[in-house]
DNA sequence: GTCTATACGCGGATAGAC
DNA sequence: GTCTATCCGCGTATAGAC
């Protein structure tokens, strides 16, 4: 494998495991077996790692959605998608606990702006068209508010997930919050929309 | 006013300015006009400023959740309490922004999981209380997610508020959380709990 | 293009003088 | 209580070998 390619995975994992600020660029290099100033040629700072993450896991989230827009839209389908999306995220869960980080990458230099526009567009009409499908009974307001949940836990459950207790394992933490969704759904839903969501509300645990 | 207080006042201003990795000690000393050394006397640790500030900032939340308990409970009432929370939350919000520094303090030196527990209890037994008191229609796993929804909304509002814009103000802030929240309410609240959520409808923003 | 060796300046932390 | 001096590890930059 590419070096640039180990250097990505050994970070993740490291990154993941002992946080983004308590991992020097020195104990990467150190575990791969490789020089510091290696390591600085392929990703010049520490940031362009960071970049390097948060491209692909936009890129993977970007996939499952795009992927979605083909099926018929229904309350249980989206489910099935915020999964994969949770499941990727949860891949790179390193980057999304170093939020301070993040805020200053995003400022200088990525678009985040571009992503989140991208995301909202996205689950504006999803859920308007979950309305026309019959899945959906809610007036724009209510669709609003069902947007603003769905960005707002997609952005930070992973936080709460580990701030909350980091024995729980991935299953768990994806099901709980897939569980609260579904529970946001399912105060909007038809019956024929709660049809879909009854396997998903059980996950949510006390 | 004694130094010790000096410091801390220096400190969440500049760690809510610039971010808690950007402000060095060495800066905090220089703006204060004391030495490096002496900042150590008090605070031996960067860590020590970190936990003193959310020592003060879980007092003042709960403070305000205490004092609540003496009136009459209402949806009108919890959102009024969640303002003075959230305006307190926003004094120091600095440390709001650094997660992964949060998460390590709460394992090593802070009990959170006794915070959490007090929140979790009492918000329980306050949406319980709305039941009774004919503001809220809900049953038991709706009223789980209803608090499963406000310790989330509640503890990373100001990450997603700092995130998307930072031009926006205290206000404005504030009041879209309060508006999610309202809307959250108004999902499960009886004719007579919406009538105390109107106005908090309006806050949320497109 | 890929890599090693090395140096610089800054950060948090601590020991010990006043 | 307050200070100076010092240590070590960090992110970063670069000269030069292959």
């Amino acid at each position: 494998m590419k070096t640039r390619e180990r250097i990505v995975e050994v970070a993740i994992r490291l990154f993941n495991a002992e946080g983004i600020n308590a991992v020097g660029v020195r104990e990467i290099a150190r575990t791969l077996g490789i020089s510091p100033g290696n390591l600085s040629y392929h990703f010049p700072r520490k940031e362009d790692l960071l970049v390097e993450m948060l491209t692909r896991v936009t890129a993977g989230n970007d996939r499952h959605f795009q992927k979605f827009r083909e099926g018929r839209p229904s309350c249980e389908s989206f489910l099935q998608v915020m999964e994969q999306v949770f499941r990727n995220q949860y891949r790179y869960r390193g980057i999304f606990l170093a939020q301070e980080e993040m805020r200053r990458i995003f400022r200088e230099f990525y678009d985040y702006r571009a992503v989140e526009k991208r995301r909202k567009d996205f689950l504006r009409e999803f859920f308007s068209d979950l309305v026309v499908a019959g899945e959906l009974k809610a007036e724009a307001g209510e669709l609003a508010f069902l947007g603003a949940f769905t960005g707002f836990l997609g952005r930070f459950w992973i936080l709460e997930a580990f701030f909350t207790q980091d024995d729980r394992s991935e299953d768990e933490a994806v099901r709980h919050y897939l569980g609260m969704l579904a529970w946001q759904l399912h105060l909007l839903a038809t019956e024929a929309g709660k049809k879909g969501l009854e396997k998903y509300l059980l996950y949510l645990q006390a």
